[in-house]
DNA sequence: ATGGGCTTGTGAACGCATTCTCAAACCCGA
DNA sequence: TCGGGTTTGAGAATGCGTTCACAAGCCCAT
């Protein structure tokens, strides 16, 4: 029943119900329906149910699911129970603010190291880390256990960080680069890309004007498009 | 056959063709076939297929897709063949990164405004925008013609600052805070979330390490184990 | 002009995820 | 102890997206 294989549409929504079940307890919440939690973190109930028995049947019938036992049993199967190292590549302006991000470490990351190729930067600091070459990469990966890289860099360079962090042996890797990076099946690779985000919005953007414009063109020519049906 | 609805997935994969096809124009590649696109967008020819069919009958059969003229009809489809202004609602070490974000503009997005309710900030500069009262969104949005709201606020504030942007007559809305917020079903939402997609790596590094210590425990009882099974 | 070699476009099959539905299980009050 | 009200957990149905497979169509060499 339990065991393996948690599909991954659901591993996607366990952080949401997380994230809810968190701030229900800072409301001094006990209990929670699969109804309410689903309202809180914005999906349907079913969706709920089935994404949590996956973990196992961890809620009482009639009752609902004991919100700290739930965020134990999330936060297990998530693997937040222990704390995770990442290294930040490439510290422009995006590095420097997820380095500068609180919250950050509020549930188990903990940015470990910070590296850059640019010789002007490397020694600088950004709070309290200092700037490392990049080519001490796969050393400092070791010596302070990173598990997660994180790529901030121009699009050129996403591949290059891509294939040295593979190489010193990390196998999860969240790009922030706007470039297709190839990395062994083995490695997890999770991206996020801003434009793309924008030309989504864009198109949706479009197709709605497109279509208030047409609602326009019908107000006015309305009694004359009516005529011809009859 | 053409005409309405494109499938959500293929919206989203509009924009990784696009970028493939533009890089391969900057290689003077003239035609591509749904394998080659495939191949540098990182998917399968059956979907660059589909995907593409969906906006019509762009290719040649025997010879493939011209670069130059499915660029133009991905730009059109996406809405790219206009720009969009863009507002910035919450400057902090985020908002102000996406700002200065150069590439931002490369596919017609323009950040027309930062706005920020904190009196210590406003005033304040950001490259060449100025940094403007909060209270004062709707104004500008409308003065700016801007189309796109950009939520980099604090968790807590980013449900104000969509009522507001939402109340501007904005309906395409980026959230980067970390936090569900609720727009009304006109308005096109859509959220990036760094510490969900760190959760999510973590949850595959788990299984990971998790695999590795039973294979490493395999080895070292492994005659024991087999003779469990003659 | 014709045939061979490619590549597209699309119907059909498949698979995964979501949603529906309801029996099983629990709590509580009488 | 029993019955009514509530909620979970999971089988079944549905829907969406991906992949397969191949006919239709194009180019080029002969």
């Amino acid at each position: 029943m339990k065991e393996n294989s948690v599909p991954e549409a659901t591993v996607a929504r366990l952080p949401l119900y997380l994230r809810s079940l968190v701030d229900m307890t800072e409301r001094a919440v006990a209990t929670v329906s699969s109804e309410q939690l689903a309202e809180a973190a914005g999906v349907n109930s079913a969706k709920v149910r089935k994404d949590l028995s996956y973990l196992g049947s961890y809620g009482t019938r009639g009752v609902g699911y004991d919100v700290e036992y739930l965020i134990y049993q999330i936060s297990r199967e998530l693997g937040l129970t222990q704390d995770w190292n990442c290294m930040i590549v490439g510290v422009g302006n995006l590095g420097r603010a997820l380095a500068n991000y609180r919250g950050f470490g509020s549930r188990g990351f903990r940015v470990a190291a910070l590296v850059d190729s640019d010789t002007a930067k490397i020694g600088g600091r950004v709070g309290d880390l200092e700037i490392e070459d990049f080519e001490d990469l796969e050393r400092i990966a070791k010596e302070r256990q990173v598990s997660i890289g994180i790529i901030t860099t121009p699009a050129a360079a996403a591949q290059g960080a891509a294939d040295r962090l593979v190489s010193a042996g990390i196998h999860s890797i969240l790009n922030f680069a706007p470039a297709l990076i190839q990395v062994p099946d083995d490695v997890s690779l999770r991206k996020v890309d801003l434009s793309i985000e924008l030309q989504i919005l864009s198109f949706y953007e479009q197709r709605k004007a497109a279509f208030d414009s047409v609602r326009r063109a019908r107000r006015l020519t309305g009694s004359a498009a009516r005529s011809t049906r009859p």
